[in-house]
DNA sequence: AAAAAGTTTGACCGAACGGTCAACTTGTTT
DNA sequence: AAACAAGTTGACCGTTCGGTCAAACTTTTT
């Protein structure tokens, strides 16, 4: 009852509080983006977050609840960087810099937070409950927008003639795929983790061949 | 006990037995790829499985034992599948037949069996703990033999000049994300689920891409 | 330094789950 | 039609899980 002040401050801004708040906080929703990439959902149990996070599971739930809020918490962490970093795209850019900037920041983002591409492919698997505002509110008007802006290249001539919301589906699958089934490239290349080497040089492929497909020169 | 004759018949061949077993068997198995492509594998529960079969749950155990074994039984059904559709890729092919009728029957995969493809995506971003065997063995040695055929093509000049094996991973993204990740379609594209007519435009798309991708024109 | 607020923790609870079982019915064989 | 095998089913069991709680402890406030 009277634990509820803390709750419901926690679930309206679970990053405001004090330094202690703020860091376990960030200590258990590091550890539940591990284990919810890992497990899933249902998979996930509040024992096991507790443990990778070094917390009693009483704890969790001082902080955050319930584990559907953790879970909300945790995707809502990550969607911002989901939804950005196309900024590039724009109608005055140099389409071939544009989208290589595009294609390589998003296979940077797949190196750098696997977990958090994972987390949002098992959300998108199952009914997506959570994410269906942000796909048909924030993603869609986001793909609306760079669509008209690559429209325009193609009526001026300056890409292949394509339909660019398709374009932007195989461009998500391309890049994400090197995070969400690292298991099966890495059994196809035969062995362990990429090496940073290895890793580039599938950026190095994805890229000429998006430009490729798009009937653009990596050069010129 | 004396349940272990039957239950040993079918956990090694779930396809033989009289009438009622078989008939039984694909039930359960259909119901189950579906129940396991919408929860995953902990979130299924096999209550669920049984009531989506409209059989009493002691009856899924009778014919396959433990939940693990039937979920075995779901993937076996499927990597067949899964791992077929390469046989244009030959020496002697027109490249841009032959990636043109892979990538078309890849679309025409996530279309048709988009639960099978989920239940493997799921289980990829997982540990894919049942599936390692298959992918270090079968794919992988698939791509290896399909790889060296490409390496021919572009030494002879009749394809770009690129990594197969990144192709195939690009391939596999692109394609199966019409199935696995159908829901973020639906809302870029801003609605239900897509028409005969819309998917063979997302086919057509993604084939021109890639035969673009490949340095290809698809005439001549 | 006392009071208040914030944090920690082990023990506990009800529900849901995978799995078992014995009694029963249906199908098959001879 | 008798005997046996195959299939069906509701009731039950132990475990695990998400969640709760009260009591203790620590930090901040005054």
């Amino acid at each position: 009852m009277n634990d509820a002040v803390h709750k419901t401050s926690a679930e309206v801004d679970p990053a405001s509080g004090g330094r202690i708040r703020q860091r376990n906080a960030a200590l258990i929703l590091s550890a539940a983006e591990k284990v919810f990439a890992a497990s899933g959902f249902n998979g996930a149990s509040m024992a096991e977050i507790a443990a990778a996070a070094g917390l009693p599971k009483a704890n969790l739930h001082y902080y955050f609840g319930t584990k559907e809020a953790l879970y909300r918490a945790v995707l809502t962490n990550i969607i911002e960087l989901w939804l950005g970093e196309t900024h590039g795209i724009t109608p005055e850019a140099d389409p071939a810099e544009a989208l290589g900037a595009y294609v390589r920041a998003k296979m940077r983002w797949s190196r750098e937070r696997p977990d958090a591409s994972r987390v949002i492919a098992n959300e998108l698997i199952h009914g997506a409950a959570f994410l269906t505002p942000y796909l048909e509110d924030d993603l869609r008007r986001l793909v609306d927008e760079k669509s008209a802006v690559i429209e325009q290249w193609i009526e001026a001539g300056r890409i292949a003639k394509l339909d660019p919301r398709h374009l932007f589906f195989s461009l998500w699958a391309m890049t994400q795929t090197y995070a969400d089934f690292d298991l099966q490239i890495r059994a196809v290349l035969g062995g362990g983790p990429l090496s940073d080497a290895e890793y580039e040089h599938a950026t190095e492929q994805v890229v000429a061949f998006v430009l490729r497909g798009c009937g653009l020169t990596p050069r010129g």
